[in-house]
DNA sequence: GCGCAGGGGGTCG
DNA sequence: CGACCCCCTGCG
């Protein structure tokens, strides 16, 4: 039963920018610049129009409530970007690039392994190695003609072994995998229990006890899950550069010390830093 | 067109 | 600090 639900004058929403910003892989453009993705049991398209957007799709739920949640619509990011805009011209252009970005609350779960998958990969190769993961242990779903396949669940990925993982494509990452689901499916680390920690340092050296989860990795995590952690910091290589051209301006790129660019932007983005790491990331990679 | 080298959302030992 | 799976891309 397909449902929609359609958001009229709703400002800090592109769909552009929030698929393509580099915080989810399971999304994709169809021909009329309409995009169409899986999350949790959902299949949704989402078509933007001037002034207008239109939500329709398989929804497990009420989707007026599941795309408030998953979309972050309760958030008021004319006022974050308003914040923002005032640190510096720098930040205020990014923003102004990415002015529709608005933060997914995706499955803490899906976060893990996801990024787990992205260390020192690309992004082609990312969205296919999840689609290869969830067409073998995820769940078909039939949306206008087309087979899509959720996210697979914690018991069904743990009856993968290695060498299954390996024969998806996921080279060295498969014993990453294979431990980081062992660990969490057997509740050395409870998931339903980070949710409810306050704490961010508390809950990002949690998730640093994981196979295959580094600083990175673990910030991408915490901002991009419903864990919604706003001051983090993901520095992966073009974080580095902008920082880098902006503030720091080290002719050896490779050389800038990691703890000095988190230290800046502690000190010039506040608590907003993460946000401010998604435009910034956002503008360079599209601009550089 | 096709083959081949280069490199990529970092992490681990 | 170097190795790491694989495949995606770009150039010859």
């Amino acid at each position: 039963m397909e449902q929609t639900y359609v958001l009229e004058n709703l400002k800090s929403f592109k769909v552009r920018d929030i698929f393509d910003c580099g915080q989810c892989f399971r999304w994709d453009e169809g021909e009329d610049g309409s995009y169409t993705g899986i999350f949790g049991n959902n299949v949704l398209n989402v078509k933007q129009e001037p002034n207008k957007i239109t939500i329709s799709g398989i929804c497990d739920g009420d989707i007026k409530e599941v795309c408030n949640k998953y979309f972050d619509l309760d958030r008021d990011y004319e006022k974050i970007k308003e914040k923002l805009s005032q640190v510096d011209d720098y930040l205020k252009e990014s923003i102004k690039y990415g002015e529709g970005i608005r933060i997914l609350n995706q499955d803490l779960w899906e976060m893990i392994i996801s990024f787990i998958v992205s260390a020192n990969n690309n992004i082609p190769r990312i969205k296919g190695i999840i689609n290869r993961m969830s067409q073998k242990y995820g769940n078909k779903i039939e949306f206008h003609g087309k087979d899509y396949f959720t996210f697979p669940t914690i018991e069904a990925l743990s009856t993968a072994s290695v060498e299954d993982l390996r024969a998806l494509g996921l080279g060295f990452r498969d014993k990453y995998i294979y431990e980081t689901t062992k660990k969490i499916k057997n509740g050395d680390i409870n998931l339903e229990h980070m949710k409810h920690e306050n704490d961010t340092k508390q809950m990002r050296n949690e998730l640093l006890t994981l196979s295959g989860v580094g600083p990175k990795v673990a910030d991408c995590i915490l901002l991009f899950s419903t864990l919604k952690r706003f001051d983090v910091f993901p520095i992966d290589v073009w974080v580095r550069r902008v920082m880098n051209d902006l503030y720091i301006h080290n002719s050896e790129e490779s050389k800038v010390n990691k703890k000095e660019i988190e230290k800046l932007a502690r000190e010039k983005y506040g608590d907003l830093e993460g946000i401010a790491q998604q435009y910034l990331f956002y503008w360079k990679r599209e601009n550089n």
